[in-house]
Order: structure tokens, then C-alpha cells, then sequence
DNA sequence: TAGACAGGAA
DNA sequence: TGAAATCCTGTCTA
């Protein structure tokens, strides 16, 4: 192969890929790309990726070949790729499933087929002291309670060790998913729900049963679960981030399976009660004061589990790993939109919950219309001149305070305001004082932390209903999942560089549409300063969805006029749409 | 024996 | 890099 001058991606010895995404079969490259390497930077025109072990492995783990990889770079590469770069992506590749580990009895053995393998681990000094007994030059038997210790200590030193050794098959519990929910309405599982608890199951007691599936927000994540726990049929154990989404999941489990009211208990700060099926908060696990850390440890061993789901598991505390290490025996299933933690903790969702079973593209959904299509859209907004000369002499850390706080912000809000006037819009902010502000200047209600329960639920309900059309919320955002929905956000300020905050933000407004399944998302950004790389991390994780920002830069501050006109038509649009409410009524 | 509220943790 | 939200626990009131 010579020089392809017209193909799009380059190869670079030091494990990077560049991606022009202006090629036509960029939709077919991206999903094949984004399997084993993960997106570093994503600008207009050229986007880099990065091929680490951990994306490598992964991808062996839910199926990919590495026949694949190597077609698309044949078919795809403009240059010859160096060979050590091959040699390397064959060589990570090769080494997933290169180690497994079984079980024998109550001893776990450590198996490869090559002698030379175990022999290079064991040199390790971290790796001395799991050793029981050399059986022969191939088997080697380890501590069984050290299961999950021992693969993290195995990962560290880069050789990722495939588990065959079983589960306990837990205390039975059958149950089925019913046909119909409770209101009536008929129920069965997506094709692409199947085939994630199929994919998550898939090579029976030994091999299936443990792993991450990856969904977007609004895919069902519960409903799968649920579907999972009901192919297992036994006691399950739930973890989830909120006492929210602990009584979302009691409340689906009711709803769709033939599970009894008595047979789930919450166990939370509020009450703790242990049934077959358990829902537990995150934080009640990982708390630790004194004599509590034992108690709340002991929910693991409490009851025969046979499935531990871990809800949100990018969020998974630090200490909740540390006590799933020692439960490597139960089958796992963890669910999240995005495997990645900004704490770089991957390695350890890979080891200790188990690697990516499934990935479901968002777009694919998109074009199946189970979720909405959205129009991404970054607006850069110039500082006032003021603003940049506090800007420049500021330190560091009051710089991006100032740039997310950026005075033109507000007008561009209002004139999306207008433009949008006929939807439903949520308005997402940082800070309190700035969000406190836009208030005074659009006259929208706001939602912030402070909030109470019952005043939350009150403007909700509004907004559902359209009495009001446009929210201002806080933080509250990102957790709260009993946000309505909207078809339009606005994020006027956010976390740094989150990609994950961002993924979520954006999942607020993706779920389908009853008329036009169409949503906007708009993040508004300070021109020329640090928010402008943040955005850039941000988003990042969206456009390994493919999902393309459009960037445009606000028009010059307008006048006071035009806040007013606004203020006229969102107030005689809220008064309209009451009065039309009264009149159905 | 709930519910409200304040304060601490991370 | 820092602000804001969460959950949990303990105390007080009716």
C-alpha cells in the first residue's frame, strides 16, 4: 500500500489516530473506530484518537476481531503504518484471554496455554504472594479470596485476566417481565434491549454474566436491568446513585415483572430493609463511621444474592469498588451511558464489575427514532471590554469564573428565549449568582438546590403541563431524575471539562418527542478564554457519539428593547397558554 | 412516631 | 483548579 492521499485516517507510531470526519464513510469509520480507541480531541475538521490496552481489551471483550481493526486501517490509512504499531495493537489484543482463571473445586486455578506467560507474571514481586501452588507449568492455584485483588494487581502490570471461574448461583427467585404494565399499557423489550441482556448473558454460567452495557440516557437502562435480573431468577441486590432512582427501580420492578411488593425493600438512609430484591444507595455502602461501615458490608453478605447491578456505574464511589473486590463470586452488571471517569478509574469498572459487554450508538437510536434528534450547537459569546480587562489581570482560577459568568451571555439566552418561544426550554448554570441574575433579567422561574421538595413539584408539574415554558435550573439538573423533560437546553455554564455532565445535560432532552422528534441544545461559551478548551473537552464524548457542534459566534449586545419585547412575548405566551389550559379544563 | 431542620461528610 | 448538590444522622417538636 502507497500514499492514499484521498483516505482519512493516519495511523502515528505513538498510538494516536488522526480522523478527517469530512470523509463520506466518516458514520461507518467513527463506530468502528470509537470500539478501540478512545477520542482525545474533537475539532472541526480533524479529530484525534488515542489506542491505549484498556481501549484494546475492551473491545476483544465485546466481540470486535482484530481483523476488523486491521481492514479498516488497509481500507481507510493514508499512509503505510509502522509496523511496531501493529505489532502492538496485536500484541494488547492478543493478551486479553491470554490468562483466564477457572475454577477447580473451591481452588481457582490461573491458566495460560503458554508457560512462558505465567512464568514472566509470577516474576512480579506484587504478584508472589497469590500464589498457593504451581500445579504444573501451565496452572497455577491462587487464593480464592483474593479473586478480584488479584485481577486488578494483574491489569496493573498489563496482563488483563479473562474470568471463567464462575459464579455462586444465588438464592432462586423466579420471576417474570409481564406483557402489560400496570396501567395497561402493553410492554416488551426494544431489539436492542434483547440483544444487550442477550450480549450481557451470552456464553453461559461461566462466561456470560458479568460486564458493563453501555446506553444513553433515555435507552431504558432500568428495563434492562430489570430484563437481566429476570434471566438470572434470583435475589438481587440494586445500587444506585440516589434515593430517586432507588424508588424509580422499585417502582419499574412493580410496574413490569411479577414481582410482589413484599419481596423488594429499600435500603437507604430512610429505612433499611433487606428482601430478595434490594435497592441500596451508593452512599449508604461506601459511608463509613465507625461501627455503621461493618453493618452496611455486611448487606453484600446478608442474603445468598445472585446479581449485584450497579446503576450509573461512571459514578461508582472509590469505596464501593474496594468492597466489590471482595465479591467477585456474584455475577455483576453495571450500567452506564459512559464509561469514562474523570478520576480515571476505568481499569477498575474493567477488572472488578468486568468488561464493556455493549454499546449501543446513540445515533442508532436516533435513526430509530427512540430518541430525538438533536441540533447541538456551540455559541461563543465575545466578553464586554470591561470583562476582558478583569479577564486578564485575573489569576487562574477567577478566570473561569469570570468567562463562565460573561455578561453578553444573557442577551444571547434572551434571544434564543425568542426564537424558541414556542417550546419548552431548561436553562442550565454553574452558579447560583448567575443563574440569580438571568432570573431577574427574564422573569423565569428557577430550581436550585434549595428548592423545596414540594416547590419543586409544583413547578414540574407546570412545566409538563405548559403552564410555564421556560425553567432555570441549578446543578440540580444532573441529578435530579425527576426533571420534566424539555425540547430545548440552554447551558449557560458548567463543570470544568465534564464530559460526563455534559452527556447528561444533553440526555434531558432526548427522550422522543410526541410531534416533531427534534431537540436543541445550546452551550453558550466565553470567546477567547479558558471555557473555550473546557467546551472542547466537553463535548468530546458527544462527538465519539457522532454528534456534530456547530460553533457560531453571538451577534453584538443588544439593547435593553429587546429584553423587553422578550420579556412581553414569553410573558403573553405563559398567559395564553394558561388561559388555553383553563379552557380544556 | 412522623416530619422538619441543621450540620457533617466527601 | 472550586462551587454546589446530595444523603445521612441526630435533635427537636407536635
Amino acid at each position: 500500500m502507497a500514499y492514499q492521499p484521498n483516505n482519512p485516517l493516519m495511523i502515528q507510531s505513538d498510538m494516536s489516530v488522526l480522523f478527517e470526519v469530512d470523509h463520506p464513510d466518516a458514520t461507518t469509520i467513527r463506530h468502528v473506530l470509537s470500539d478501540f480507541a478512545e477520542l482525545e480531541k474533537s475539532p472541526e475538521h480533524v479529530h484525534t484518537y488515542r489506542i491505549t490496552p484498556l481501549s484494546l481489551w475492551n473491545a476483544a471483550a465485546s466481540g470486535r476481531t482484530l481483523e476488523q481493526i486491521l481492514d479498516l486501517f488497509e481500507q481507510y490509512s493514508k499512509f503505510d503504518i509502522a509496523p511496531n504499531v501493529i505489532q502492538e495493537i496485536r500484541d494488547q489484543f492478543d493478551r486479553f484471554g491470554l490468562l483466564t482463571l477457572t475454577r477447580e473445586g473451591d481452588r481457582l486455578i490461573l491458566v495460560s496455554q503458554d508457560p512462558s506467560i505465567l512464568r514472566k507474571v509470577f516474576r512480579f514481586k506484587s504478584m508472589k504472594p497469590y500464589v498457593a501452588e504451581w500445579i504444573d507449568e501451565v496452572h497455577v492455584a491462587v487464593t480464592a479470596s483474593n479473586r478480584g485483588r488479584l485481577k486488578q494487581d494483574l491489569i496493573k502490570i498489563g496482563y488483563p485476566v479473562q474470568d471463567l471461574a464462575g459464579y455462586t448461583e444465588g438464592s432462586p427467585l423466579p420471576f417474570q417481565l409481564r406483557e402489560s404494565c400496570l396501567s395497561g399499557e402493553p410492554f416488551a423489550l426494544r431489539t436492542y434491549q434483547t440483544v444487550a441482556v442477550d450480549s450481557f448473558y451470552a456464553g453461559g454460567s461461566s462466561r456470560g454474566g458479568s460486564g458493563v452495557l453501555v446506553l444513553p440516557c433515555g435507552a431504558g437502562k432500568t428495563v434492562i436491568g430489570i430484563a437481566a435480573a429476570a434471566k438470572i431468577g434470583a435475589e438481587t441486590l440494586i445500587l444506585t446513585s440516589s434515593v430517586t432512582a432507588a424508588r424509580q427501580w422499585i417502582a419499574e420492578i412493580l410496574d413490569k415483572t411479577t414481582v410482589r411488593e413484599d419481596q423488594i425493600g429499600e435500603y437507604s438512609g430512610a429505612q433499611k430493609v433487606i428482601r430478595p430484591i434490594t435497592v441500596a444507595t451508593y452512599q449508604i455502602v461506601s459511608r463509613n463511621s465507625g461501627k455503621a461501615v461493618q453493618d452496611h458490608l455486611n448487606l453484600f453478605n446478608e442474603r445468598n444474592w445472585g446479581l449485584i447491578i450497579y446503576d450509573e456505574v461512571h459514578l461508582l464511589p472509590a469505596p464501593v469498588f474496594r468492597v466489590t473486590a471482595d465479591i467477585q463470586a456474584r455475577r455483576r452488571l453495571g450500567l452506564t451511558a459512559t464509561l469514562i471517569r474523570e478520576d480515571g478509574l476505568e481499569s477498575d469498572v474493567f477488572t472488578l464489575i468486568g468488561p464493556k459487554k455493549y454499546d449501543v450508538p446513540w445515533k442508532e437510536l436516533e435513526r430509530s427514532g427512540w430518541i430525538a434528534t438533536a441540533d447541538c450547537r456551540e455559541i461563543r459569546v465575545a466578553l464586554e471590554e470591561q470583562e476582558q480587562i478583569n479577564y486578564a489581570a485575573a489569576n487562574a482560577r477567577t478566570q473561569a469564573r469570570l468567562a463562565a459568568e460573561a455578561n453578553g451571555k444573557n442577551t444571547v439566552v434572551k434571544r434564543l428565549l425568542q426564537k424558541h418561544c414556542e417550546d419548552q426550554v431548561l436553562i442550565i448554570g454553574q452558579y447560583l449568582s448567575q443563574l440569580k441574575k438571568l432570573q431577574q433579567q427574564i422573569q423565569a422561574p428557577m430550581i436550585t438546590g434549595q428548592t423545596s421538595m414540594k416547590n419543586r413539584d409544583e413547578l414540574y408539574h407546570k412545566f409538563r403541563t405548559g403552564a410555564i415554558h421556560c425553567l432555570i435550573v441549578s446543578k440540580v439538573a444532573n441529578f435530579a431524575i425527576d426533571l420534566p423533560d424539555a425540547n430545548v437546553a440552554i447551558q449557560i455554564s458548567g463543570q470544568f471539562g465534564s464530559r460526563q455532565e455534559e452527556a447528561q445535560r444533553l440526555g434531558r432532552i432526548l427522550r422522543p418527542k410526541k410531534q416533531e422528534n427534534q431537540a436543541y441544545f445550546y452551550s453558550l461559551v466565553a470567546k477567547n478564554t479558558k471555557e473555550q478548551e473546557f467546551a472542547m473537552n466537553r463535548q468530546r464524548f458527544l462527538t465519539e457519539q457522532g454528534y456534530a457542534y456547530r460553533i457560531t459566534e453571538a451577534l453584538p449586545a443588544e439593547s435593553d428593547q429587546v429584553t423587553k419585547e422578550v420579556n412581553a412575548s414569553i410573558a403573553s405566551l405563559d398567559a395564553y397558554r394558561q388561559k388555553k389550559r383553563k379552557l380544556e379544563e
